[in-house]
DNA sequence: CTGACCCTTCCCAAG
DNA sequence: GAAGGGTCAG
């Protein structure tokens, strides 16, 4: 039932009253103060769709709202932390009390508590896709289905495969048939494949990514007295992005709301970029269907970019078919710079042109901090690394690669993994294999001496690891490697209890890591550094297990997530992929090999339109980052070492444009 | 059986 | 440019 919270408390007297009406715009502030019940946002870039849900929950919390029951659902976990901290600072409440985050984090924390009712064991591990991938290849070795001769997909397709049905909630023929059609005839061995994993997670007590989605949805279906309880606690849902979101997360979070809670979602169908990862349009386009109460508000005054920005634009989204017609304003006055066409002779060219600039802009007072360079792929940025760091000009950039992801971080964590979670079959392989003379055969049978061991099943761990592991069998080359193992996990564990993370991470990298890691890298040192960073951060954290999760659920390397020293806070230049820039702004933008088939990409347009309506979508995101100037570049000769020089044309989205949005730069033959 | 070495292949986006 | 896969010596 909805409540009429606006009868509640009163805030609280010492908190300062929060001028709704004076610090949001119209359209803002009828969402802001919306009645209970469901409610769709549709904020165009740049409205100010954080400041509006910061604001929301902020006026929930001055109606008499508890903290504890406002659930907060993001798409990154800084986008939450963020949020939470303004809130703070908003209206003083104690905002550690909320419950905000990715689904996978809010998932995992349901997990936590209930993981038992599913038939799993208390201290579950999490893998990432790379463990995905080993735990499945021994599910392939072991099912006796014979993938060779034919075309079967490896284990990190089969991940995939496994990732998406579950994301869509599709079933695995017709996800086969749509989007694997040259694997629909396997669908016998792929669906058994399919339960032989789930069992093997079952058994080794693990979940992957999508387990902390698929499982809490079980949970909530399986257990009446669950969903009761979940839906009372959480009286007010809030989803950011929603226009990203899948099936999946659409049914959590229908559950969770029940059939008449107090929902709003919020989000852009014009910035829906993630249909390749299960995200489902129609959530936001239908969500009158599901919800015929809701009621819709739009905001649609950009206060981001200047008008010769924003034109731009609006003129390359309007050339997409599928979406909500809007009307977004510019609140900026002109600049009187339109954004800028940058042909240029070759990529290093290109590379050159944007730190040249970047030098003047910041000559003309610009913060580093102001300025980012946007790409399609990871790599479209190595050449412009290296001019940078030629350059001395300070950058930092989100990789492809997660901090967790890191083979030397990913190491250290088995052995905590282990040690906590002793059917955790691949971090004891990941583990093992690290000792000279172990390969995969010995692995496997260790593995099953393990298995034979009454600490492998216990409830409780009973007796130290090495009075179990020393006895048992290892090639004489391994000897000595084993038994340092064994008395490393006795430091793990003490007297049945886990060491705190940080006396953990000690005794794993004095006790065998170090001279592993020695003798492995050649960056020894930095990667040394990375351990000690790890072991800093984890000295927050009392539970190991907490610390794990944690650990698993962050992003990009070097991303915000990242748990970083706070002396990092230098001035840099950000480069990122389009995707990673969503939300994100900078006074300048420069967007690098804007040329066709690198963006749009090459296979993303292949098929269907769909495909190149999101690759537009992913512009129109990019261009929208910028506030003040915006760079759009490409090089008309692109350098490949195998297939020679390969002529580049702009992209089409900059091509389908009238010519009157930009100007065009004329510096080739000057780089 | 392990691990070093070499060759090919494949690169789009991420929690 | 690295990572997976195949080959072969010790």
């Amino acid at each position: 039932m909805p409540r009429d919270y606006t009868l509640h408390t009163p805030p609280r007297p010492t908190a300062p009253r929060i001028e709704y009406r004076a610090e949001l715009n119209e359209q803002q502030h009828a969402a802001v103060t919306a009645p209970p019940g469901q409610t769709l946002v549709i904020a165009g870039a740049g409205s100010g769709k954080t400041h509006t849900l910061t604001y929301r929950v902020a006026w929930l919390l001055d109606n008499g709202v508890l903290p504890e029951q406002i659930l907060l659902l993001t798409f990154t976990n800084k986008a939450a932390r963020e949020m939470l901290e303004r809130v703070g600072a908003l209206v003083q409440a104690d905002t550690s009390r909320l419950w905000g985050g990715t689904f996978h984090s809010i998932g995992n924390k349901l997990l936590r508590w209930n993981a038992e009712r599913l038939g799993y064991r208390k201290g579950f591990s999490i893998m990432d896709r790379e463990d995905q991938k080993d735990l499945l290849e021994t599910v392939v070795a072991n099912s006796g289905i014979d993938t060779k001769g034919i075309r079967f997909p490896k284990a990190e397709v089969l991940g995939e495969i496994f990732s998406l049905a579950d994301n869509t909630c599709e079933p695995l023929d017709e996800l086969l048939a749509t989007r694997y059609p040259y694997f629909a005839e396997l669908i016998d061995d792929i669906t058994k494949l399919r339960g032989l994993y789930q069992e093997k997670k079952l058994e080794t007590n693990c979940m992957d990514f999508d387990d902390l989605l698929t499982q809490p949805v079980r949970l909530l279906r399986e257990h009446p007295d669950l969903l009761e309880r979940y839906q009372r606690q959480f009286e007010f849902i809030l989803v950011d992005e929603y226009q990203d979101t899948n099936r999946l997360q659409c049914e959590f979070i229908e559950l969770l709301t029940g059939p008449d809670g107090n929902l709003m979602v919020v989000g852009d169908d014009a910035q829906s970029i993630y249909s390749w990862r299960g995200a489902d349009v129609t959530n936001i386009l239908n969500f009158h269907k599901h919800w015929p109460k809701a009621r819709v508000f739009k905001i649609e005054v950009n206060y981001r970019s200047v008008p010769e920005v924003l034109s731009l634009a609006n003129a390359s989204i309007a050339n997409n078919r599928a979406q909500i017609r809007k009307n977004l304003q510019a609140a900026r006055p002109e600049k009187g710079m339109l954004p800028a066409l940058v042909p240029l002779d070759s990529g290093s060219a290109q590379a050159s042109f944007v730190a040249q600039r970047i030098l003047e802009l910041a000559d003309e007072g610009m913060s580093y901090d102001e300025m980012a360079v946007l790409y399609r792929a990871h790599f479209h940025s190595m050449e412009l690394q290296m001019e940078l760091t030629s350059r001395g000009i300070p950058f930092q950039i989100t990789s492809g690669l997660r901090f967790f992801e890191q083979a030397h971080i990913k190491d250290v964590a088995a052995f905590m993994k282990f040690a906590l979670n002793r059917q955790d079959e691949v971090s004891f392989m990941r583990m093992v294999k690290l000792i000279p003379g172990v390969g995969g055969a010995s692995a496997n049978k260790l593995w099953n001496a393990w298995l034979k061991t009454e600490a492998a099943r216990a409830e409780v761990m009973v007796g130290k690891f090495s009075d179990l592991l020393l006895p048992m069998p290892v090639p004489k080359k391994a000897r000595e490697g084993w038994d340092q193992l064994a008395y490393t996990l006795d430091e793990l564990i003490v007297d049945g209890k886990p060491a705190t993370p940080p006396e953990m991470i000690r005794s794993i990298y004095e006790g065998v890591y170090q001279d592993y890691m020695r003798a492995k890298f050649k960056n020894a040192d930095q990667r040394e550094q990375d351990i000690e960073q790890l072991s800093n951060y984890s000295s927050r954290f009392t539970d190991p297990l907490e610390f794990l999760s944690q650990l698993s659920l962050l992003s990009g390397v070097d991303t915000g997530d990242k748990p970083a020293p706070e002396e990092q806070e230098k001035e840099a230049v950000t480069l990122t992929t389009a995707h990673q820039a969503k939300g994100l702004e900078w006074q300048a933008v420069f967007a690098i090999w804007v040329a066709d088939g690198m963006f749009p990409h090459a296979r993303a347009v292949e098929g269907s339109d769909q495909g190149l309506e999101e690759e537009r979508r992913l512009f129109y995101v990019t261009v929208t980052r910028a506030k003040d100037e915006l760079y759009l570049c490409y090089p008309v000769v692109n350098h490949q070492a195998r297939d020679g020089d390969i002529l580049m044309r702009p992209s089409r989205f900059i091509s389908e444009l009238p010519a009157d949005l930009m100007e065009k730069w004329n510096v080739r033959g000057g780089w």
